[in-house]
DNA sequence: GGCCACGCTAAGCGCCCGCTCACCGTCGGC
DNA sequence: GCCGACGGTGAGCGGGCGCTTAGCGTGGCC
């Protein structure tokens, strides 16, 4: 993270992989409105006027209105299968992971909650093909909490009846945090990510 | 429930409060159409189209496609939140009384996924006023389940250092079954609903 | 200094949206 | 047998959508 930029709500938004600065703009546009009114609420006049141009300016930079949800898609699960990877394959308990991983992706919703929501909740306006490409990086992410959760009942630490089950709830909890979590709120990021990194803890009998 | 027709999804759908006859086809294609591409993606002409209706029928019944969406809302929360009722006023320990109540929220965000999905996830397309009268039903939602955790709490069955929050949590997982569940799925809303029961007692340390 | 490449704008095209309106068939009451 | 009420239709209005195109200003290169 080499720069980051502080928006009115607060959030921290890198984005350093889109160039030029005019495309990023333009995306960091679009996921604000994308969150706020969802994909098909959202107008390209709208994009642009928040990126301060011209509704024309998008399509220098983008083929189509789908392309900047792509392209948000695809850099967002890029982060957050980061995020659970890091933390998968760190030294420690599976216990100790766990914790890790659920405290940082639950973080990551929370604090980047704008991003967030567009990855969680706008895949379905997404044509087949980058609909197919995504699906691909969720399953990746699935199996690096499986993977945790295989390592503890392996090493005896957790105890679970149903890894897959077990599995989709710890990632459902995370994932809902984008739909309920506002900066308004009486919790900090932190706070949430200790809360459930306790709480899925005693999920898996290792509380 | 007196009538219910089974739909080529295998869900149930009574709507029997929704007379006359016209006037309930038109919402439970609305309810399909809002499931599958979200409220702002779903034309009057689809709607319409899907109830084998002419565009204009729908605005004998309906003044906007807007109020269509509010009065699924409406009947939406109304069932969520006689479910929780229902569980949380019958007899038996907190724990008891804690499962019934997770189970039968999952069993109906599963079962019935196309309403829960519009229930959970469109709220923010009705306009102020219908939002207000909706958010007001959530509250009243979290103040259910926060009930029975404060009387496992106070009874000892429990052990939650943060009852608001693992209030929020509970609801958090059972409402995004409504996100992933699907009748493809390897899981029944049966199992899911005895599952997430099972994973719920864990978290507030009665498991 | 001339000039071209590039980033951008103003204007607008074709389409489809939510919604309306004039009209029509049917059916119960007298 | 007539008639009004009512649920429904076909056509279409005003407007905003995603996206295109012709042209303009400017800055780097010879």
């Amino acid at each position: 993270m080499s720069t980051a930029e502080e928006t009115a709500g607060g959030e921290v938004e890198p984005w350093d992989e889109v160039t030029p600065d005019a495309a990023r703009r333009l995306l960091v546009a679009a996921v604000e409105a994308f969150a706020e009114r969802g994909y098909h609420a959202t107008t390209t006049r709208d994009i642009a006027g928040r990126a301060g141009m011209s509704p024309a300016a998008l399509y220098i930079h983008y083929k189509t209105k789908e392309e900047l949800l792509h392209r948000i898609s695809r850099i967002g699960h890029d982060k957050a299968l980061d995020i659970l990877r890091t933390a998968a394959r760190r030294e420690g308990s599976a216990a100790e992971r766990l914790a890790d991983a659920v405290g940082s992706f639950v973080r990551w919703h929370a604090g980047r909650r704008t991003t967030a929501r567009v990855v969680q909740y706008e895949l379905d306006a997404l044509g087949p093909e980058a609909r197919a490409e995504i699906v691909a990086l969720r399953r990746q992410v699935d199996a690096e909490v499986r993977g945790i959760i295989e390592d503890g009942v392996a090493s005896g630490e957790f105890d679970v009846p149903d890894v897959q089950g077990t599995t989709l709830a710890v990632l459902s909890l995370c994932i809902d945090v984008a739909r309920w979590f506002t900066v308004n709120g009486p919790r900090t990021p932190e706070e949430v990510g200790a809360l459930y990194a306790g709480l899925v803890l005693r999920m898996v009998g290792a509380g």
